[in-house]
DNA sequence: AAAGATCAGGTTGTCTGACATTATTGATGC
DNA sequence: GCATCAATAATGTCAGACAACCTGATCTTT
């Protein structure tokens, strides 16, 4: 099936050109932009496509513009956003997403096993008993699955952290989305998964970081296997060269 | 020194105003949103607010809109993008935000233990040298302080955990700029960098996961000392509770 | 009756011109 | 020298228009 691609609009050829002149380097940090009226006439669009543009780079954080003095470049031109990089445009690389969160996952299960409290660890508990009480209801047990590794993340007290596991999350969810729509691969194999939720779940209990962390790990690579998914080879067991 | 809060402007109350739409479910994904016109008489603002608005949104990957046919909410309604959470809408948590990328920077380390090859080796070394041979210029030893890290993450061999690397590190430098404008703090401990980069090397070449994980890690918590930053306790060799 | 062509209405994309609000700057007066 | 004030200029907002395009209904042809 094919795609036709279309041009992009004025708007976002603006957003290319001023970025680029940002990172070639033609504009510096905190240097002034031209007058939007200047920019329109230079390349040659309406001031209501500069202004579209702009307001993008300014929800960036890569231009500021001050009322009745004119816009300039931020002191951190690399922006205050985080995309991830995509090349031709759209599709993302699902495999090198996956290992990401397994690497951060990993790493929020050792942090969490040193750092859980009380609360913490009956937070995580509670969400493995809905998971297994509701084994058979899909909806259910997949949103406990979220919250069970949301529970980890949090014990981690670091609100970027978190920030960050949730986006990697809601990206991943959604890229597997569009990538098939069949996620039903999952149900197969719950039994396993809920097995290794409990060991991991133990370790952090435990306090014992480094268990903690092999066991998401495990886990994270039994789920991907589960989806069909081909990671690159383990961190830790992988054959030396 | 206090600072004037003003009015936020009508562009960016109506981007929140449909962020709080989306968020709390009275618009859908996948759901049209209203007309430009009548979003624009809705909120009482001349389309050209809706436009800057919608445009902010659609670069976020909120909303899409097709020419002719109408905007609609996107299929991952928490959009593409991940911006660091600040609560008042400017400070960032400097610690917070170095704990994280000590995190990171122990993962990057140790995968890049076991993924290294002969060409990332040599960019380490060649990382240190340049240091070495520089320790006198600061601007020139910084550069390639980032370049070994930088290394270390690209051994990982994933765009999207060196991308997401380079951001901490954008926002990090650019947050300490604002917070001290004195960075002379590093000068000092320059030579035992020095160590603790070579031992980190070490371990890397010598393809030594946990030992690498635990260098940076000691590394990072050193840097945080020469900077004058509190971190929370570490996250391996805390004592128990 | 079914398939294709045409038309009408609506929506986003872009242009134009205007006015409001605010910051900079230089002249003025003392 | 210093405060005041007008002139200038920039962004923020408004209003209206046309262009390009999509959708669905109607009309035409087979």
């Amino acid at each position: 099936m094919l795609e036709l691609e279309r041009p992009d609009t004025l708007v976002q050829r603006v957003v290319n050109s001023i970025r680029e002149e940002i990172a070639s380097g033609r504009l510096l940090a905190e240097s002034r932009l031209p007058t939007e009226h200047q920019l329109a006439e230079q390349l040659n669009v309406s001031r209501s496509v500069i202004r579209e543009a702009v307001s993008q780079l300014k929800a960036d954080g890569i231009l500021i513009s001050r009322r009745g003095f004119g816009s300039y470049i931020s002191k951190t031109p690399a922006g205050t956003v985080f995309r991830l990089p995509s090349k031709n445009g759209h599709t993302l690389d699902l495999a090198q997403l996956f290992e990401m969160r397994l690497w951060i996952e990993a790493q929020a299960a050792g942090i969490a096993a040193s750092r859980r409290n009380a609360a913490d660890l009956r937070r995580m508990e509670k969400a493995l008993e809905v998971m297994a009480a509701n084994a058979s209801d899909f909806d259910l047990s997949a949103a406990a699955d979220v919250e069970f590794h949301r529970a980890i993340a949090a014990a981690c007290r670091n609100e970027y952290f978190l920030a960050f596991h949730d986006f990697l999350g809601s990206q991943l969810t959604a890229a597997r989305r569009t990538a098939w729509e069949n996620s039903a691969a999952l149900r197969g194999g719950s039994m396993d998964a809920q097995n290794e939720h409990r060991e991991l779940f133990a370790a952090i209990a435990l306090g014992d970081p480094e268990t903690a962390a092999k066991c998401a790990e495990r886990h994270l690579q039994a789920s991907a296997g589960r989806l069909g998914m081909v990671l690159p080879n383990s961190v830790y067991h992988r054959s030396q060269d």
